[in-house]
RNA sequence: GGGGAGAUAGCGAAGUGGUCAAACGCGGCAGACUGUAAAUCUGUUCCUUCGGGUUCCAUGGUUCAAAUCCAUGUCUCCCCA
């Protein structure tokens, strides 16, 4: 199996800009790039399903540069509802900082670029005199994204987004010869921008694809649990809830996410397909993508650790649920234990839980919302799948 | 520059003087069923010391009474130039 047909066969390739793109996947090593903007100061799970391809394409060789948007960041890429509100120049250069580091740490040390180096001294009228010039107004009006956003209103500023891209493409192609550029889908527009604006300033051609959107089945957001997004930063997101997050794959979609999350090899992910066909209950697929994930982004040690608490938990042993110190006496209210231990935002929130049979303490479901909690150490569950150990002042 | 429409809870969207803490849908949370899955069904979804308190862009005003009427401001969209 070649590399592409592999990339293939795991899902991670939506569109191409030309069928050269195989023969360049799977031929002599070439520089490409993938790019964020800083939009936050952790990386989430959006950004580990899209940088991995970073890992496979370089095991063939294949040179990465990561491109951290510092200048496209204070600009906006369009989203298709509306208006994103301005970042701060300081939030999105601490933000730069912050994802670069996290990136290295989880992916390695690839080099990292900031188009902010290359755009924040370009001047207006150069802009439009250099760049300007090759974009041709209907054109980037018919980019989807473009005319989604005419109903509702888009900016100057951010309709300009599509020419920072391709600044970006065309600088990174002419510096570091960097041809091709791998992207989620919904960077089609801005991708192909870069692509014909350097066929037309430099008369070469250069290449992209795009990865499909991670989603769940009925096609709706990939990577929230409890309303939360899923970091890759152990202090936000621990291990343990990592863990949780990928064990509760939808059994449709597990497969799905083997192939595109692992770097199990075809031969293994066919056999836990198999597996998963014969025995969902049995969650051997959900199981080894957990883990295999987890074991990627926070390393070995901390994946075992995530696996045994999570055995654990769900077949009733709390030992070894790490213990979190609550700022209340021995003998508290359920309902200030439940807001004050961050189960839920209020105390109306907290009755209403309790009210509807949602808590159970120490296995023992609490219906009372004047309970009082007598002991020093208890274990709490919140619906099914949360618990926690807490202990009193 | 001219004309028109609009701003309602996380989102979409009703409501145009009292019966509005505000229909409905989505999303969220919980319960049932299960396999820590999906689908389905049920309940719930501003805060609260459960007495009540604070909401419908903002600030003033009219009224016994305002999300609803008036004034000013801010923002958004549409059409014409």
């Amino acid at each position: 199996m070649t590399l592409f047909e592999e990339l293939k066969w795991r899902g991670l390739v939506k569109d191409i800009t030309s069928p050269e793109v195989e023969k360049i996947i799977n031929g002599e090593p070439v520089t490409f790039y993938i790019g964020t903007d800083p939009t936050g100061d952790s990386l989430h799970i959006g950004h580990l399903s899209s940088f991995l391809i970073c890992k496979r394409l370089s095991a063939h060789g294949h040179r990465p540069l990561i491109l951290v948007g510092g200048a496209t960041g204070l600009i906006g890429d369009p989203r298709p509802s509306k208006e994103r509100s301005i970042i701060s120049y300081d939030e999105v250069a601490k933000n730069v900082e912050k994802l670069s580091s996290q990136f290295k740490k989880v992916f390695g040390d690839y080099e990292i670029v900031n188009n902010y180096d290359w755009s924040k001294d370009l001047d207006f009228i150069s802009f439009l005199r250099d760049y300007g010039k090759y974009f041709n107004v209907a054109y980037m009006i018919n980019k989807d994204i473009v005319k989604r956003r005419l109903d509702e209103g888009i900016t100057y500023t951010e309709f300009s987004y599509q020419i920072m891209q391709a600044m970006d493409f065309y600088h990174l192609y002419k510096e570091k010869n960097c041809i091709l550029q791998v992207a989620g889908q919904d960077q089609w527009g801005n991708i192909t921008s870069g692509v014909e604006l350097i066929r037309k300033k430099l008369e070469k051609e250069a290449y992209a694809f795009t990865m499909p959107l991670v989603t769940k089945k009925d096609g709706t957001k990939f990577g929230k649990s409890e309303g939360k997004a899923i970091w890759l930063d152990k202090e936000k997101t621990s291990p343990y809830e990592f863990y949780q997050f990928f064990i509760n794959s939808e059994d449709d979609m597990v497969i799905t996410y083997l192939k595109y999350f692992t770097f199990l090899s075809r031969e293994e992910i066919e056999n836990l397909e198999a597996k998963h066909k014969e025995h969902p209950e049995n969650r051997d697929a959900h199981k080894a993508l957990a883990f295999e994930v987890t074991k990627f982004v926070h390393g070995e040690e901390e994946a075992i650790k995530a696996r045994t608490m999570s055995e654990e938990v769900f077949s009733g042993n709390s030992d070894n649920l790490p213990e979190e110190q609550i700022d209340l006496p021995v003998g508290s209210n359920i309902l200030d234990i439940l807001v004050t231990g961050n189960f839920c935002p209020s105390k109306s929130e907290a009755r209403r839980l309790v009210e509807q049979g949602g808590i159970s303490v120490d296995n023992e479901k609490i219906t009372d919302p004047k309970a009082i909690i007598e002991s020093k150490t208890v274990v709490i569950q919140k619906g099914k799948k949360i618990f926690k150990k807490v202990t009193f002042k």
